[in-house]
DNA sequence: TTCATATATATGATATTCCGTATATTTTGA
DNA sequence: TCAAAATATACGGAATATCATATATATGAA
């Protein structure tokens, strides 16, 4: 994971808002992400693919569902840089997460 | 200062080389960065021009030379941003300030 | 096996970014 | 006023990125 990488991954609205609805939430499924964003599928899933070839996030298949949540193994730069962001714009953030939640959902996993 | 704004703004090479160079040594000149990353001048310019347009950096003409240096406006998440990433990668870092020393070059101003 | 749901990928068009080159602007000193 | 140095900008062309749409793949249930 180079610092240029990481930037190019989040320079984009869409995997923005996806990284940073992941990093405050934990695991979260495609549909969940395209729920919360109100985009199309095949649009979260590209940009899903590149955060997670960037090293961004792993994705793990449970059932039909693939959950992507932040990579274990993120150097602690990358994750002050995610955490920062995170503070940036805590309104955006807040809107996704309510558009985000799983009752009505297609997944819902646990509780 | 939008975080999308900055990460854009940091997903190129040059723009991020020189943005960490002048975090870590204060102002800079045109030329100082252009002799530290080896690159042409008009490209050197066009990318500082973005910076500055961002909101990254505020540049302070002196004389022939117009220096460029962190934008005093900066919000904490932005600074906080910039200060991880500088912990990424300490030797491309080094090297370019090695290749920055104002010995040799057109602008020496101080000490 | 067949169907429905969830996710991934391919494709071609459009939009954006980046670069080299040439040229313009500003400042200093002769 | 003229020349040189430092910096900025304009202008295509080339490379990248992004998108909508269509289609493929994988899983679970009937």
């Amino acid at each position: 994971m180079q610092l240029l990488q990481l930037h190019k991954a989040l320079a984009d609205d869409t995997r923005l808002r996806c990284l940073m609805l992941i990093a405050e939430l934990g695991e979260l499924c495609v549909c969940e992400l395209t729920s919360a964003l109100q985009v199309s599928q095949p649009k979260i899933s590209r940009h899903l693919a590149l955060l997670r070839e960037t090293g961004l996030l792993s994705d793990c298949r449970q059932g039909q569902w693939v959950f992507y949540q932040l990579h274990a193994d993120l150097p602690q730069w990358a994750l002050e840089i995610i955490r920062a962001g995170g503070q940036s714009q805590p309104d955006v953030l807040q809107a996704d997460i309510k558009r985000c939640q799983r009752i009505n959902n297609c997944c819902v996993t646990d509780i």
